[in-house]
RNA sequence: GCGGCCGUCGUCUAGUCUGGUCUAGGACGUCAGCCCUCCAAGCUGACGAUCGCGGGUUCAAAUCCCGCCGGCCGCACCA
């Protein structure tokens, strides 16, 4: 049995989590996350928040899941995500229609309508199976589609990413805060992609959860947290490297990365840094992470350079936890063509700019003399006219000598509007989940000790009388219900000898186990047992709430 | 979606080839009691599986056949 087997046992076995659905024979893609689990996912996602939210003055917002379907045609995903499926009428077999043209010789462009390549099959391709040559092709799109409301054809779909809540929202969320740029904006929540066929436990799912950031920013401008984490090492698996088939990544700092040009913005340096420090956290080492970049060809639609995070997970190899996206100002753009709403932003100049203008004036008492029919239409479109070689128009016609006059002005232009660009951090929560069980898992003494970092353990103390009798189980829940209050999450347990209730918790990741004995009663002591060391040292009952706060700071 | 392997108590597994002795056996875990002064000790007992789901063959199906669902691996896919 492979570590990742044994993860999956543990998981279901204690209750981190299973496959859902179980009862009907499970649906493929679909996880429940059990008490571990929600609790693990809860202290990840603090933890992420800490780092990627609070330390950086973003905002966090949670937007719908679904989607009108205008939304996904704009953001391009409705025309990416389309693949042609090729249907056998004879014996209904899908395939990739690309696939079957392809092994027959025929190369189509992605662009190719439907009903070009459904002509081209009928002509020229045979079932593999069955050898019938009639075909039927339709899009298979990966997003899960739907309908809202009762009565209406008024499609919808399921967000395969959370990112289009931000930038649907950006306008007011911008003007929320005032108008400054750069202006990060978080979302944590669920993620819907209709996957061919999900594998690996949580590693690919139909719905997971997503953590992620869009920074809008000035692309001229740096990035002014970069210093923070200049000197943190980032495994760098370059276009050209990775184009090269280059195995070991080169590691650079997070600044020599952005001087060096290696990462296309600062931004998306200083996000590549974030993530390292915090896949540390959760247990992984250095030397198990790298960034590889993805080609031209395997990038998202919108992005002008992705890095995904991935770690090597015992089992599985290579794995992405996290992919880092330079989306430039394509989804802003795209949407603001779609919609007509003016999503620009107004940049200060460094220094205004003196321009001079012509502007006409119209002589309101000549105007009404020269055109008495329609003097009001002409005052009305004032803003319209135009100057040409000196002399003024209004839609081609050349207004009458004397109703105006052309003024030069000088202007002060202190400000100019752009389209901000966007660098995306993105994290699936369950692959993290994964990363980080599979990193705490140990065996001592033939016994499993999930070693997961304090911050990230479901459950943070066990209390335990040392046996069931005089007295000292009364103390030892006396001693939950203080920790309790005291805002641990915590677990008493009395049933079977003390090592065995040392064993269950050390399974499932608690930190520290406070034991009742009779000392205690004598000096009102308890011992306090680390899950790694295995280790006690006597902590009196009164400074226990403060010696394991220390503990967990 | 394709190909290979696979699906029996919570978990691991015996049994499947060679249908009946399987009202499905064991181990671990769980629960209760006894015992019990620090790392899965012991004793007693209990709970726990219509053998993935559905159909078929047969006097008789965990076992043979078909379909479906699900899992793992490889290919493909992976915003």
């Amino acid at each position: 049995m492979n570590l990742q087997e044994k993860i999956v046992l543990l998981a279901k076995r204690r209750g981190f989590f299973w496959q859902a659905y179980e009862i009907y024979g499970g649906v493929g893609g679909f996880y429940v996350l059990g008490p571990l689990g929600v609790r693990i996912r809860d202290k990840i996602v603090e933890l992420w928040r800490k780092i990627f939210v609070k330390e950086n003055g973003f905002i966090e917002i949670e937007s719908p899941v679904i989607a009108p379907y205008v939304v996904f045609e704009a953001s391009g995903h409705v025309a990416s995500f389309k693949d042609p499926m090729a249907e056998c009428l004879q014996c209904k077999r899908k395939y990739r229609a690309d696939h079957l043209l392809k092994e027959a010789g025929i190369d189509v462009p992605e662009s190719t309508p439907l009903d070009e390549i459904k002509e081209m099959l009928n002509e020229k391709v045979k079932c593999p199976e069955c050898k019938s040559m009639r075909w039927n092709v339709r899009p298979f799109l990966t997003m899960f589609e739907t309908k809202i409301g009762p009565y209406t054809e008024n499609r919808g779909f399921l967000r395969p990413e959370t990112a289009q809540g931000m930038f649907v929202e950006f306008k007011r969320l911008y003007e929320i805060s005032r108008g400054k740029l750069p202006l990060g904006i978080a979302q944590i929540g669920k993620g819907f992609r209709n996957e061919i066929s999900p594998r690996q436990a949580m590693v690919r799912l139909r719905e997971f959860n997503m953590m992620e950031v869009e920074l809008f920013m000035n692309p001229e401008e740096g990035c002014p947290y970069l210093d923070r984490v200049k000197d943190v090492k980032l495994p760098l698996l370059t276009e050209e490297l990775v184009a090269k088939g280059v195995k070991e990544p080169v590691v650079v700092t997070a600044r020599e990365a952005a001087e060096r040009r290696l990462v296309k913005h600062p931004w998306l340096a200083y996000f590549l840094a974030l993530s390292k420090i915090f896949l540390n956290k959760l247990g992984v080492p250095d030397d198990k992470q790298r960034f590889k970049a993805k080609l031209e060809g395997e990038r998202a639609h919108y992005s002008a350079q992705t890095f995904d995070h991935e770690v090597y997970l015992e089992g599985y190899g290579w794995v992405e936890v996290a992919g880092h996206a330079y989306r430039t100002d394509y989804d802003l753009s795209s949407h603001m063509a779609k919609s007509g709403e003016d999503l620009t932003v107004s940049i200060p100049l460094d220094k205004p700019i003196k321009k001079v203008v012509e502007k006409v004036e119209l002589i309101v008492d000549k105007v009404k003399i020269e055109y008495p029919d329609k003097w009001k239409e002409i005052l009305k479109n004032r803003s319209k006219i135009k100057i040409k070689d000196g002399k003024a128009f209004l839609d081609d016609e050349e207004l009458k000598e004397g109703t105006y006059e052309i003024k030069k002005q000088e202007v002060v232009e202190i400000v100019r509007k752009i389209v901000p660009h966007v660098v995306e951090p993105s994290f699936g929560v369950e692959r993290l989940i994964l990363t980080a069980l599979t990193y705490a898992y140990r065996v001592k003494e033939d016994r499993v000790v999930l070693s997961l970092p304090r911050e990230i353990a479901p459950l943070e103390v066990a209390v335990f009388p040392l046996v069931t009798k005089d007295g000292l189980p009364e103390k030892a829940l006396e001693i939950k219900v203080m920790l309790d209050k005291a805002g641990f999450y915590t677990v008493y347990d009395e049933s079977g000898s003390i090592g065995r209730r040392y064993a269950r918790v050390d399974e499932i990741g608690v930190p520290f186990a406070v034991t009742v004995d009779y000392q205690t009663l004598k000096d009102e002591s308890v011992t306090v047992r680390d899950r790694d060391t295995w280790e006690q040292e006597r902590v009196k009952v009164d400074e226990l709430v403060e010696y394991l706060r220390r503990k967990f700071s």
